[in-house]
DNA sequence: TAACCTGGTTACCCGAAGGAAACTAGGTGC
DNA sequence: GCACCTAGTTTCCTTCGGGTAACCAGGTTA
């Protein structure tokens, strides 16, 4: 199946996409999603170091592209439930690898730092 | 095997790496040179809208970040060729996953901000 | 000498992203 | 009434990322 879309082209939709994705908080969130349904505060808690307005913020982009929902609980007190929907679940594998690679690869990453910079300032 | 690193800590050194591969530029660079090593120039006219600068920096942070190599070949006039490291090509996948998602999926994702946009601002 | 190619760098400017912290709001319990 | 829980929103402020556009350098050709 062909589609119209590029993202290589400069007035393309799917650039707006990518922008939304290409982005630290979101993949983190998208990641921290995908093992279950977790809540606001549990999210600013896991996901250390992001604020309260980016976090609402980002969540609010995510659930307008469909990548995710928001779920009202009336406890007490209310609890609100984000989960992945199918859609964002089409993305869990590629979101885990990205999001996972710099852990595993690390080390390598800091050898070639050194090493560029050994080049460049030496 | 067990690593030390967490991208869900703040200070930890991945989250540097996630916030440089979480890019909409690098990713299309890297997404690009999975075909084939490419030219600056090339790069230039191919990633649409992207400017000189930029395409510039972000080149040379992936390049201390050893995902990708810089050759310079003494043609006439000199040219400089870019192509992904061993350690970018470990990425090839999930780079071109995430960057052409939104191309096959542009359209639901287009009917879901609809949707949203009529449930919040009905 | 001047123009043009490559592949950049630099200076300037501005809007937007993001952090901090206060504030809102509905509800419970002390 | 007051404090505390949830889940946010709003304000303020600052920084910094990115766009524009000019400039630079090495080399060739006309």
């Amino acid at each position: 199946m062909q589609h119209a879309y590029d993202v290589y082209e400069n007035k393309c939709p799917t650039r707006l996409v990518l922008d939304r994705l290409a982005d630290k908080w979101a993949l983190l969130i998208l990641d921290r999603l995908q093992r279950e349904p977790v809540r606001f505060n549990q999210l600013r808690r896991d996901i250390k170091g992001i604020s309260q307005k980016v976090l609402s913020q980002t969540l609010k982009k995510l659930e307008r592209d469909g990548l995710l929902q928001r779920e009202v609980f009336a406890t007490v007190p209310v609890t609100v439930e984000y989960s992945l929907t199918p859609l964002g679940e089409t993305l869990t594998e590629t979101v885990s690898a990205l999001a996972h690679w710099a852990e595993a690869n690390m080390d390598e990453v800091a050898r070639a730092q050194a090493e560029y910079d050994r080049r460049t300032e030496g």
